[in-house]
DNA sequence: TTGTATGCGTTATCAC
DNA sequence: GTGATAACGCATACAA
């Protein structure tokens, strides 16, 4: 680090020290005083008033390492997540930030990039700067179970968003999968569809298994077949946008077979933005000639075009009940708490936009072309 | 905080006191050891490697705050971003991690909302924080001059990304938005389109001026007319999608007003997306009866329907370059640099997709109609 | 080759 | 009402 001229190291500001020095009060008044301490009851009005006035002339702030050192209290909060260009994370961000700014607490977020290493890399920095708790915004991508169980070595209080541990003391909040996936096949169903293709989720990840659960419920129970052609699965690679890709070639793929289906049921809502865009590539419209639903209610889904129906994850939500439930448990210190390694389900909530639609239509569809031409 | 049964603090972990008297050697040696320190190389390879067992064995881990009290150094650096929900700030985000990831530095990152009382909060929580450089990354959107200036008062290298201050010695990272505009207008004009409109930005907002300077300067150069007409625009209100619906309601309006244009050209990508989706609405189709222009590149240009033309900022370059400047300045050790106070201005990039076209070619798409039907 | 002493900026406890 | 002192965990100059 560089020393200036006048011998001052540029890391130093003005301190405690300088205040007293300046006001003629000792450090330990001082801190007495704009900490607002309870003993600060018994200090002058004039001195207080006169501290103040130094402290804000010399433009005098705490510092931060000094303090938490002393107290032993970072209020920090740690939030890991892996793709911060995800949508997905995004709001789930979102919805922490706002529940953490009433509080004490500062989030300290990092982004793992997807990578186990950087994964660990920062974990440990985290953990370096004792953060106080710890959330884990996993978007539906992978960090192997061993990797995430290492959190629970540390004794940070720690919860994952949109995500869940199959087994394990770590407590978790995400969407009802299996509700949706229920819903969403049903949604598709009320509309007439039986002949429906679907891109299902990753086998190897647990909430996709879940959700595809709710659409085999759903499908049992009103006796809708699902020939093999028409269920296609994603790989789940961890580039972004590759599930757009990934939907689009699959649809096509499906459609080259037989294109005889009427609505398509996506993973997300990027994998619907490309089984639409190989869908109008195949010259079909949607959601005339075929309908499609998403899954997540990524931001851009209501500007797309069409718009897209799609079944809602209460992202905002999920983020504000992580640091709620964080708050918690930080507070009964540290303990293992009663509701630790709970998990919290929300409900789904199926939006319904323009890429679905009543089948059939086409009359419809042919009166307004014609007319337009 | 609560103080557990074992007498322990919960925020307490193991200290290199504990390795100390673990290992038998005093915490100096410890430190030097686990430091790598040059001195290091004076002591016995074994006494190494019995400390660096014993400091595994009981996880200890260094705290930051008595390292960076001690150093007088945070290794951090700020990262003040609007709002994180906007696909702009997200690239630039994803550069500016990436590039410190082969630093010392750890980002800290935080979320204004748009909100004034929020930046500043955040902000002297930073300067507690030491931040050894602040970057600010600013979406088209506000915080006004006084509040930026206000930055330069803390001894703290700052850069500017993605917007310039008009004066002041505050760094900014941007591209170069004149020729932006005018690259845009170029393109438009070179298929063919004589009739467009615009969707300006916010007049106050000086990159949005200079963006439209561009424009002006092209439609000089060729002597295109602009009536007034079909210049609109955007009030800026700091909602996110807020352009959208701006950029909606706006065509719709020149729309029903006179829907003679065959081109528009839109302040930004969300704009565009709005304007799509005007023209749908009232029985247009893009491009092949209008084209649309966006601006900026946002990672869903290419996912929507039709895919967006537009002109890209570099935006994860623009991130990358601004923690090179950061890194520098802090180098220089917070002297006033040679370069302090300049202005990268990156260029943009064309990037021609689906949504804009040759003018008037009708007869191909009746063809294409009428053959689907 | 290793240990001792000191101080970073803060706050809590106690003494005056 | 206010000030002196110690301690938080660490790194370093210096002593041994």
């Amino acid at each position: 680090m560089a020393i200036r001229k006048d011998g001052q190291n540029s890391f130093s500001r003005t301190t405690l020290a300088d205040v007293a020095r300046e006001s003629g009060f000792s450090p330990s008044t001082i801190s007495i005083v704009l900490n607002e301490a309870p003993i600060s009851r018994y200090v002058a009005a004039k001195t207080k008033e006169h501290i103040r006035e130094v402290a804000k002339r010399l433009d005098y702030r705490p510092d931060a390492f000094g303090r938490s050192l002393r107290k032993r209290r970072s209020h920090t909060i740690g939030v890991m997540i892996f793709d911060i260009s995800d949508p997905f994370c995004t709001l789930i961000l979102q919805g922490i930030e706002k529940s953490l700014h009433s509080t004490e607490f500062l989030p300290f977020i990092v982004d793992a990039h997807n990578q186990r290493e950087q994964f660990e890399r920062y974990l440990a920095m985290l953990l370096e700067y004792r953060v106080e708790g710890l959330i884990v915004v996993a978007n539906w991508l992978f960090i192997d179970i061993e990797t995430l169980s290492e959190l629970e070595r540390h004794r940070v209080p720690t919860v994952l968003v949109g995500s869940e541990m199959r087994s394990g003391p770590l407590g978790s909040v995400l969407v009802n999968n299996e509700q949706g996936g229920y819903l969403a096949l049903q949604h598709l169903h009320s509309l007439g569809h039986r002949k429906i293709a679907f891109i299902r989720g990753p086998r190897q990840l647990w909430d996709s298994s879940r959700r595809w659960d709710g659409v085999l419920r759903f499908a049992a129970e009103v006796g809708l077949k699902m020939p093999k052609k028409w269920v296609v699965e994603l790989t789940g690679s961890s580039e972004s946008n590759s599930s757009f890709d990934e939907g689009r070639s699959l649809t096509s793929t499906m459609l080259q077979n037989d294109a005889g289906f009427t609505a398509l049921l996506a993973f997300d809502d990027l994998t619907a933005f490309g089984a639409v865009r190989a869908l109008r590539d195949f010259g079909r419209s949607v959601p005339e000639d075929c309908s499609v639903l998403g899954f997540d209610d990524v931001p851009h889904a209501a500007l797309f075009n069409p718009s897209l129906s799609t079944v809602r994850q209460p992202m905002e939500r999920m983020g504000s009940i992580a640091v709620g439930r964080i708050l918690n448990e930080i507070q009964q210190g540290g303990e293992v708490a009663p509701g630790k390694g709970r998990v919290d389900l929300l409900p789904p909530e199926l939006v319904q936009r323009e890429s679905t639609g009543a089948i059939h239509p086409t009359s419809k569809i042919l009166a307004r072309k014609i007319g337009k031409i």
